[in-house]
DNA sequence: TAGATTGTTAATCGATTAACAATC
DNA sequence: TAGATTGTTAATCGATTAACAATC
């Protein structure tokens, strides 16, 4: 309602400058660009907007609003807009935003543009259990080698993969240019197992081991602990049958 | 410093009641016990405290700090001691928390103090993968039996499971008084598997599909997502080697 | 045009961190 | 006793929610 006229205190919405790129060149110094609030509950929540916005560009629509976005995953409207706002894309009131170019701007957020090859370390049950998933080539992931430290598993063939010993680690890593590694080893070698990564080139460690790794700058890792998601669980559950196992409440 | 004698603004350290057990009785009504704060955050880091006392305990430790454990995980000593005040345990300055009594207390606390017995419905890869991984044993979980609605996968072994129809699974739920239930089927089938799940009795589920599960209020659905932290990951390393690979930084 | 939807700022809520008395 | 550690309250920080002008 309130027109450009005189600008009072608020100057609602400034076409689209401060802190975006506009062309191609950032509108400020690159620092800043880079230190923009990107909080990791956003980033956690992209991969299921994708999930759906495929499935939509499957059945052939072409936009898809926010709303239905955030009905479909029980999320406040709010929350997917400012979601998709850092992805950098814009969408057209009353329209909403254009599936493809939505999943493409979060497959380049997340770089996951392209297929991103990956090392497995660790050729335990779990570490048996994600090399025969599949579901991971819909996240750009593709796990083209596994390694072991156990002699007597080295030259054994696993979902496709023939494990190599820990020696062949940084030639195969240096060789395929291989940034990203998954750690499935038991937690008294996975200080160790990490360290032979690191030093193989590898700069993402995706880490399944209980174990908080130390890493320096240069790597990042991040701690995938399915024992946090089944505590919540158990302990709901747990509640859940105290409060209502003992009267049939109404 | 301050003494009792006269109670100015802050009434510090009132010995132990105000909303909390003291002989085996609730200081306060039920309900306001029950809504005491269990943000989620507290709950999901208790595992790890878990595992590493299970460590300390098979070397014969008898006592350990909050400030230990918080040195272990890389946190904050006042997150430790917060997070172990909500499974109503206490520890003595100067001294620490008794290993033992912390790790029946934790145990206790998240239900994992007995074995729960739990089904999988769906045998895909991911279910697979899961059934294979014995790692659950130590979070009180005891994956018992296998369901899939494909009648080629009907009747095969997976690791140790006998694949059983769907028809199979409201009695062997109700027989066996299962009351946990992994859900690994694709996206499409999630929605009635879960119903058929609760038909038949499960109370809690854990849900490993990409589908935000509604369920009645007497179950809860604890939804796992691995592409979560891979996004995380994936876009800091995204982001690391975009500022890393260009110059050497010094 | 009217009204649904976007993008953004301000307010609220919850979790983390700082501070500190009480304790052994 | 002295000093490290506990338990708790207050302050800070970040994420969610509310509110609303701009837009098609």
């Amino acid at each position: 309602m309130r027109e450009k006229t005189d600008p009072p205190k608020k100057s609602s919405r400034p076409p689209s400058a401060a802190g975006r790129k506009v062309g191609g060149l950032p509108a400020v110094p690159v620092e800043i660009e880079i230190e923009r609030k990107t909080g990791t509950s956003c980033v956690k929540r992209l991969p299921s907007y994708l999930q759906l916005l495929r499935v939509l560009q499957a059945e052939g629509q072409e936009y898809v609003s926010g709303t239905v976005l955030a009905s479909v995953h029980h999320l406040e409207p709010v929350i997917v807009r400012k979601d998709l706002a850092i992805t950098g894309i814009t969408g057209t009131p009353r329209v909403g935003f254009r599936v493809t170019e939505l999943i493409n701007a979060i497959e380049r957020f997340l770089g996951w543009d392209n297929q991103t090859k990956a090392v497995l370390v660790g050729v335990g049950s779990l570490g048996t259990a994600l090399l025969g998933y599949r579901g991971f080539e819909n996240y750009g992931l593709l796990i083209v080698a596994a390694f072991d430290a156990d002699p007597k598993k080295i030259g054994k063939w696993v979902h496709g993969c023939k494990v190599q010993s820990m020696n062949q680690l940084a030639g195969f890593v240096r060789r395929g240019e291989i940034r990203l590694g998954v750690l499935t080893v038991p937690a008294e070698a996975a200080r160790q197992a990490a360290d032979l990564m690191i030093q193989a080139g590898i700069r993402g460690i995706w880490n399944f081991t209980p174990v908080k790794l130390q890493v320096p700058d240069t790597v990042v890792a991040q701690k995938e602990d399915l024992a946090e998601g089944l505590a919540v669980l158990s302990h709901r559950l747990h509640h859940l049958l105290a409060v209502r196992a003992l009267p049939p409440i109404k």
